[in-house]
RNA sequence: GCCAGUGUAGCUCAGUUGGCCAGAGCAGCUGAUUUGUAAUCAGCGGGUCGGGGGUUCGAAUCCCUCCACUGGCUCCA
């Protein structure tokens, strides 16, 4: 008999080579139709694996990450067997799970695969899932699996092998299809109910873009066709809600071939918005002491050679600007650190000085490739809300406490939930690949991770994230939909303040070199601007939107009494405008709720005798007719 | 940069075996209407069919090339 704990610390005993499936019988029939895998003493099994000693155990659902990735993986090689079986000779790559769905990189030698392939590949795959066959795991030799895939003419897999061990080898077959694979995987293909093949797209082998390139076809299935239903009206929202087309019809920004693919153009309703939204930020920063600058676009080709990104990005930037005569080479400004450890540097600095927040709004310009260019979110030019603390290794803790603080609060103003953080550290077994002491290194890694457990933040850890100059921190939220995205970051560095020899006089009378923190919360103006679009699907927050209200006169008439209004509104700071166009009300109404102007005064002769508005807000209707001065307390209770 | 796809009016899109002067809706302009909570009516203007080259009697349509965009891959100080 074996011993197997449950989550829930309950023991109980089984026949040796008891499966996890049988388990989950013996508990409840339910729970066992619903099993998908399973976690036996820390490692994700197949659900169906005997257990032949005592184990801890949980138990994996679709309700779980664990379980889904089970079913995903397995719905790859269920999607590998109905290539297999439309396409004869087809060769795989890998096929792993991913966050939403999977995709298997295949190779389909002189077949081309499109995009109208893709339902028939579904209709397999359905097809042979109701068949619901087992996946069968089965160990294998390392001859014997070579055997099996020079026999099946696959190189692929054979590359895979090379990399693997003797004795740890293993094989999953389902129907007529056998893959090379550690797994786990689900009990059968018949839980696989509703089947999505989204989208297609090369891939290089093993990530190399020197090698062949694949093809990688993406797709996703769940057990439910209703949830595959909901899954795609998701994707749906996200396309209505894309910030290229919500910034186009807003009217905040544009781009022009002429001026250069990856360079966003800001029209002025989104320069409104960038601007409340960068005067805000630097409000709260000076409340904590930053002190703004402005430092050029582009600065000597010394300064990045001093830094050391010339070295290690130089060939990938853009080309240096040359002066006419005198060949000075000048470099457009990829980053504003360089600028700033200058600053820092121009006289000499006391310890009393430090820490010293210097935050600008720096414009930066960096070469990325054009296939990754995409929208505000990766731009060649974008504005960074950046600043650079010196300080001594013990004040690090307390200003990456700030930075947490203020971040949170700025990002909970803008309203979002779900706020979390990555840790990144050193790799613990290659010391030799990092700068700086290893005293300061780990006062540094200590103080972030008492920093995030002061201010409440959920954080993961990775270690060996680390950059190689110090340890860093990245801000994650969730948006509307769920999404995850990255904001800015945190980063200690003991690299530059050596580089530019920065220094201060201590107490002591002695010299000694600062520590720098970078810090971009928001990591630029640009990408955080198309986050807040698609949270908010162009419905801004009232104190940040361009156009907090506009006055909708029922007759042409009435324009004046608008323009009345407008003034003593723009006296108590609520901005707006007037819609002047001949038009009926229902169309200005119309018109005003696409523009998502959150707040409609509708003004006809009633208002206007009265001295009052009618209040109609956004995506809510009608709120009512009051006077101005009701209509200012009633705003000034939105905010 | 690589693979695949897309590119027709300001926007959304028709226009596929190559063939009359390339279409629609919305937006714009002009006129009429002066309107009560999500589209008033009528008329008009607007396109080197992404750019260039080629095949052809004839190209939005076929071929080559360049550019931009989209989805991935690689990259991201």
């Amino acid at each position: 008999m074996i011993n197997i704990t449950l989550p829930d610390g309950t023991v109980r005993q089984y026949e040796k080579g008891a499966s996890s499936m049988q388990i989950a019988q013996s508990i409840s029939e339910g729970l066992a139709r619903n099993v998908l895998a399973a976690t036996v003493n820390g490692e994700v099994w197949d659900a169906t694996r005997p257990i032949h000693q005592d184990a801890t155990l949980r138990l994996h659902t679709w309700q779980d990450k664990e379980g889904k990735a089970a079913y995903w993986h397995s719905s790859a090689h269920l999607m590998a067997e109905a290539l297999e079986a439309l396409y004869p000779g087809i060769k795989f790559g890998i096929g792993p799970s991913i966050d939403n769905g999977y995709y298997y990189d295949v190779d389909t030698g002189d077949t081309h695969l499109t995009p109208a392939d893709l339902p028939k590949i579904e209709e397999k795959m359905l097809e042979l899932a109701r068949l619901k066959n087992q996946y069968v795991r089965r160990e294998v030799s390392k001859q014997e699996a070579v055997d099996f895939f020079v026999e099946k003419g696959d190189e692929y897999k054979l590359e895979l092998l090379e990399g693997l061990e003797d004795g740890s080898i293993t094989f999953y077959s389902q129907g007529n299809f056998t893959d090379l694979c550690r797994g786990p995987h689900i009990p059968d293909t018949g839980v696989i109910k509703a089947v999505k093949l989204t989208s297609l797209a090369g891939a290089y082998w093993r990530g190399d873009e020197k090698r062949k390139q694949l093809t990688r076809i993406y797709g996703i299935t769940f057990p439910k066709a209703q949830e595959l239903k909901d899954y795609l009206d998701l994707i749906e929202e996200a396309k209505k809600r894309d910030h290229r087309k919500l910034g186009t019809e807003l009217e905040l920004f544009m781009f022009s071939e002429k001026v250069g693919q990856g360079l966003p153009i800001w029209l002025p309703k989104g320069t409104q918005l960038r601007e409340r939204l960068q005067n805000f930020l630097r409000a709260e920063q000076e409340k904590q002491g930053y002190q703004m600058v402005v430092t050029p676009h582009i600065g000597g080709k010394n300064l990045y050679v001093t830094s050391g990104h010339y070295a290690k990005y130089g060939a990938d930037s853009f080309q240096p600007i040359h002066t006419p005569r005198e060949g000075e080479e000048f470099l457009l400004k990829p980053m504003n650190c360089p600028h700033h450890c200058e600053i820092f540097g121009h006289r000499p600095r006391s310890y009393r000085e430090l820490p010293l927040r210097i935050g600008e709004f720096g414009t930066v310009y960096r070469y990325e490739q054009s296939g990754e260019l995409h929208g505000l979110s990766r731009v060649r030019g974008f504005t960074q809300d950046d600043a650079h603390i010196f300080c001594t290794v013990e004040q690090v803790k307390g200003e990456f406490l700030k930075v947490l603080e203020l971040t949170q609060m700025v990002i909970r103003k803008m309203g979002f939930e779900n706020f979390t953080a990555q840790i990144s550290l050193r790799d613990p077994e290659k010391p030799e690949k990092y700068i700086g002491s290893d005293a300061n290194w780990e006062a540094a890694e200590k103080a972030i991770i008492e920093a995030t457990a002061e201010v409440d933040m959920v954080t993961t850890t990775a270690y060996g994230e680390a950059a190689f100059y110090g340890p860093k921190l990245d801000f994650m939220i969730k948006d509307a939909l769920g999404r995850s995205w990255q904001l800015g970051t945190i980063q200690v560095d003991y690299n530059l303040p050596e580089r530019f020899e920065l220094e201060y006089i201590g107490a002591d009378n002695q010299t000694h070199r600062p520590v720098m923190i970078h810090r971009a919360p928001f990591g630029s103006m640009e990408r955080f601007i198309s986050i807040l679009i698609e949270h908010t699907a162009g419905k801004f927050p009232l104190w940040l939107t361009p156009d907090q209200f506009a006055l909708l006169p029922i007759s042409d008439r009435l324009i004046p009494y608008c323009e009345e209004i407008r003034q003593k509104l723009g006296e108590h700071d609520i901005r707006g405008f007037v819609d002047e166009r001949t038009e009926s009300i229902g169309r200005k109404i119309r018109d005003t709720e696409l523009k998502r102007v959150p707040i409609m005064l509708i003004i006809g002769d009633k208002e206007a005798e009265a001295g009052h508005v009618s209040v109609r807000r956004q995506g809510q209707g009608d709120m009512g007719s009051m006077s101005i001065d009701e209509f200012i307390t009633w705003f000034q209770t939105q905010l």
